[in-house]
DNA sequence: ACAAAAGTGTTTGCCGTACACCCATGA
DNA sequence: TCATGGGTGTACGGCAAACACTTTTGT
């Protein structure tokens, strides 16, 4: 969106919804502008989509330049083409999401060189954003809040190892209520697509947790059923 | 896609799905191609998007070219953007479908220049169609399917008045399974979203049926829940 | 010993499912 | 009177929901 000529047609672009959790926190990766429209306003990583890319293609890279992450799983959820969406002429963009593991390297530098910085900020805090991106931020958000109820998406934004009542804790968030601890436990042990391992939690101050993996195989084995969380 | 320069850069089309019940049928309406590429091919109706036009728009122009109709719900779904899925370039469809009331004019005229005709085809009988047509109408069937679970949207499909039996053929229809009418019954019953008329079919050799109405007021007042097929 | 979170079962009510016969009507 | 679909109730099982105390560990 960035080196526009004064006047343009039809122009394709990306809109990335980058979801990531952290310290208990569902958060989200945005851009803050360093170009005209919307200086110095925070956004959603995006960009053009080339002639000779798939759009598929042009989201990936897009996710790789903002984070540096490869190989994520995104999803496309929704086409925003209203006239005026952009103020310099004709932009429509395919919007697509990615769930991804904050383990370690939370650090993101963006290769952008229209964005002054990259931040991760919690979901519950977003300021408006750029453009319609507010409106295409909460249009994904919904998508995945409730995708989580029937599908084991939670996972990709775990660590490798986790334990149930991080998992608990992400649900929470997702969903925005709290859950039971027992029926949760209960219910996501009965769906038997998690693995326990004879490993603990460290470093904390207080009876040490045991870890879990997500089972992809069992997962693969067991369902064509589907997942459920309703309260 | 028709008339276009040798070489052109990017293109958005809108492509839509146009679902009609008819005599027990699910059926959709589909255009036969009079031009290259895919000449003599079955596809969706579909058109380009104009530089000054919304997306939604686009669909909602197009839906009224194939059917004459207007003020119908579309729905996007998903947005077509392989390389190669247009012969001639870089073309983009945005994927809308509709479900519309077959009542009375079953008669489609396409004004559309290029259509040698338009028919309306039970979903069972569906060809091989043209470009990645087969592709975008499996996304749209499962999506309707996937729908009709939770959302009233069946009754858009129907005559303003309508049996519950009629209601019970067209969700096993789409689902692609029998329902138990006892079952079904208590279950539509339950939601309270349907009035009872004081009217019965007509001209059937048989005992007539009740006739019923969609309640839009009963349903906004009573569902911020969601509905519920299984089985 | 205290603080903090881990871990664990039972009861209740509702909803989904299975199942079969009589009724009304027109031909 | 026959054929055709219309219309109706009950019993069972399973799952979601509500609910509180003991255990472990580090400080």
């Amino acid at each position: 969106m960035e080196n526009l000529p004064a006047h343009f047609d039809s122009v394709f672009t990306v809109d990335c919804i980058i979801f990531g959790f952290d310290e208990g926190e569902l958060k989200i990766l945005l851009i803050e502008r360093n170009e005209e429209p919307f200086k110095g306003w925070f956004a959603l990583p995006g960009y053009f989509v080339e002639h000779t890319e798939a759009i598929e293609n042009a989201a990936k890279r897009i996710l790789y330049e903002s984070t540096g992450l490869k190989d994520i799983h995104m999803e496309q959820f929704y086409t925003f083409g209203a006239l005026g969406r952009h103020p310099h002429g004709r932009v429509i963009t395919v919007a697509y999401y990615a769930l991804i593991r904050l383990t370690g390297q939370k650090e993101v530098k963006p290769i952008t060189n229209f964005a002054k910085q990259a931040v991760w900020m919690n979901v519950k805090d977003i300021p408006q954003l750029a453009f319609d991106h507010s409106r295409i931020f909460r249009k994904g958000f919904e998508k995945i809040r409730n995708k989580i109820s029937y599908q084991p998406i939670a996972f990709e934004l775990l660590p490798e190892k986790f334990t149930l009542t991080q998992l608990q804790n992400l649900y929470e968030v997702i969903l925005n209520k709290k859950l039971d601890k027992r029926n949760f436990r209960k219910k996501m042990l009965s769906y038997d697509i998690l693995k326990e391992l004879d490993e603990k939690q460290k470093g904390v101050s207080y009876r040490a947790a045991k870890l879990y993996k997500f089972d992809k195989r069992k997962y693969a084995k067991n369902f064509q059923k589907e997942l459920s969380f309703g309260k």
